[in-house]
DNA sequence: ATCACCTGTGGGAGCGCTCCCACAGTACCT
DNA sequence: AGGTACTGTGGGAGCGCTCCCACAGGTGAT
């Protein structure tokens, strides 16, 4: 009552000052209250929270970055341009499981593109402005020095797949080697016995797990593993065409074609139809990612499903806790930071 | 020199009075330096930006946001589910035509999506705590809150099409009557003369117009205008094919068909397909959009081009504008508020 | 009564900027 | 000589929070 409160600002929005005026508290009070600090007293936060309604008082989110040096928002870096983002259904999975994730927090979440040089400087920029708590980095490539880059500047980060063998950075992976085995055990149990793979750029490090999955299927179903067999395409449908066509002549009697991902499986169908031969009757084909394409596709493909969504949701989870770890010099736990999700295979008619 | 300068943090980022000091110059100055001021000397400004370099200053936004009440942010709201954005075409050009004209800025894009009613939510709250400068509001209904919650915050805002005749908000939109109109023509011109129209949404501006504009070009071409003969879809493919069903049973020797989208001409062309005529020797068939469907239909489609980057662009500048007049009280300048680009005929094979 | 130790609370200091006033210096008129 | 005006510069005040120290008042062991 005493206390005549604020300068008399009238149409700006409501500071944590006028609550506790309001409320008949200090500042510090009401900012133990809009933090959800438990030492308030029952009585105390409802008077504040009732102070809040009544101003309708919405904090000031660059104030309180700027105080408690946070900013309550993550991004997603793609390393891609738009195109590929719209095209591939990767992403829109990835992105629906992040933002569910999400949703239950206060973070905000930032889409960035970093496709060009430009973008890419304009992300480095960004990043060394500390504008975001932390990253989530999806496609990377081996070679790319954003992650250098992030442990450079001290942001935490997590990558979708790993780089190598040997990731340090913390990372969500789907079973790759699983995936591509049980692609193999499926077309064995049927009865296939030349099964030639489409891999996928052997610079990525789950294409080559899908291709240890390949070799180690065929040896544990008693098949030859033929390296001739194995062509790797560049994931584009033309370089399934371009993989499929070389495959043909090698072995021309061919009996089941494992691609490495969907769109090149659409490319192998092309040229598999081209040359008369029938899908599944003369060829069984399967492709990986079990996309749009893959349900649309004539006949239904069979193709290995990895769980995007839910890969997206742990990479939020496994963000969170680093961020949290990095907060007060709290000894970093040891729990896992390396997340391997089972890859599943969904049946159709092409094989 | 006799400034022996800031408290000697370390391993912290550097700040502008740590700059200054080094510059040997005042906080002011830097500062100044930093905005792109005129009102430096070359010689100081010289000395200000080798410290910058030397020390690798990056502004924080945080401090930067709070002191001058702004955020170098915009959102582009779309108010649907994530799955449509993915799905329709229009988004990723209109992504495509923002992020290009935003590179030329400081400003950075923040996609949010408001489909679901928690979504919603979210949103108001961060638009109340005023993240950003600006917003871009694409694919509004006639009836949404969102753009009055815009203006009651007082948020500049620009809107993608408009809500009626009347639009109050700034807005881009694309000429829908004239694309109509030049479809219409088309036909005409092609020696049609029994032209159905399966029109879209009837609660969307943007289809209105299109009919407007399909019915002045047949009274222009001197042919009558039977309302019977237009059919409102709701922009589905299923719709489509509902409404075209419909237009075969009124109007069996129609022999053409302009379609509000491209997704209900693929729709349309089905049941054509399915009823035996042909494309385009019985029925010419011409959609809206030009969206990939339209370029991979069998006969690729003649349809109506709409300059979406491009309006893309507008919005920002517009957007833009919005901001600045906003900032000094400057009284608002009367330059155009509301844009309508031309839309093109795209003939392909379908007409 | 003394001390230790809780819980709940108020408010100072400070985060790193921008804004703006003050003022030195120079230039060009009267 | 005095006035006027402009350019370039320094630095105080303040943006709205969080962090943390201080402290009142209670509680229970000594």
């Amino acid at each position: 009552m005493a206390v005549h409160g604020a300068r008399g600002r009238s149409g700006g929005r409501p500071t944590l000052e006028e609550v506790a005026a309001r409320a008949g508290v200090g500042r510090g009070t009401v900012s133990r209250v809009i933090n959800g600090s438990p030492r308030v007293s029952d009585a105390t936060r409802a008077a504040v929270e009732a102070a809040v309604a009544e101003l309708g008082y919405v904090p000031n989110t660059a104030a309180r970055a700027l105080a408690a040096n946070r900013t309550d928002a993550i991004a997603l870096v793609v390393p891609e341009p738009e195109t590929r983002f719209f095209a591939e259904p990767y992403f829109s999975d990835m992105l629906r499981g992040v933002g569910a994730e999400l949703s239950e927090t206060e973070m905000q979440l930032l889409l960035i593109f970093a496709g060009s040089d430009r973008e890419r400087q304009r992300l480095a920029q960004y990043l060394a402005a500390h504008r975001v708590d932390g990253v989530l980095l999806v496609s990377v490539h081996a070679d790319d020095p954003l992650p250098d880059l992030l442990s450079q500047l001290e942001i935490p980060a997590v990558i979708s797949g790993r780089r190598s063998a040997a990731e340090t950075l913390p990372s969500v992976d789907s079973d790759n080697y699983g995936g591509g085995r049980a692609a193999v055990e499926h077309l064995i149990a049927r009865g296939r016995s030349r099964i030639v793979h489409l891999a996928g750029r052997m610079d990525v490090y789950g294409a080559q797990r899908r291709v240890d999955g390949y070799r180690q299927g065929l040896l544990d179903g008693g098949h030859p593993v033929v390296d001739d067999l194995i062509v790797p395409g560049d994931f584009t449908e033309e370089g399934g065409r371009r993989a499929m066509s070389l495959l043909l002549e090698r072995c021309p009697d061919l009996d089941a074609v494992f691609a490495g991902s969907d769109v090149m499986a659409a490319g192998a169908r092309q040229v598999l139809r081209e040359s008369g031969r029938r899908i599944p009757d003369d060829v069984a084909l399967i492709g990986y990612d079990d996309s749009a394409i893959a349900r649309h596709m004539d006949p239904p493909l069979t193709s290995v499903r990895q769980p995007i969504e839910e890969m997206g949701r742990a990479m939020i989870d496994l963000l969170l806790g680093e961020i949290a770890d990095r907060r007060p010099a709290v000894s970093r736990g040891l729990e896992k930071r390396q997340l391997v999700l089972p890859a599943e295979l969904v049946v159709r008619a092409s094989s």
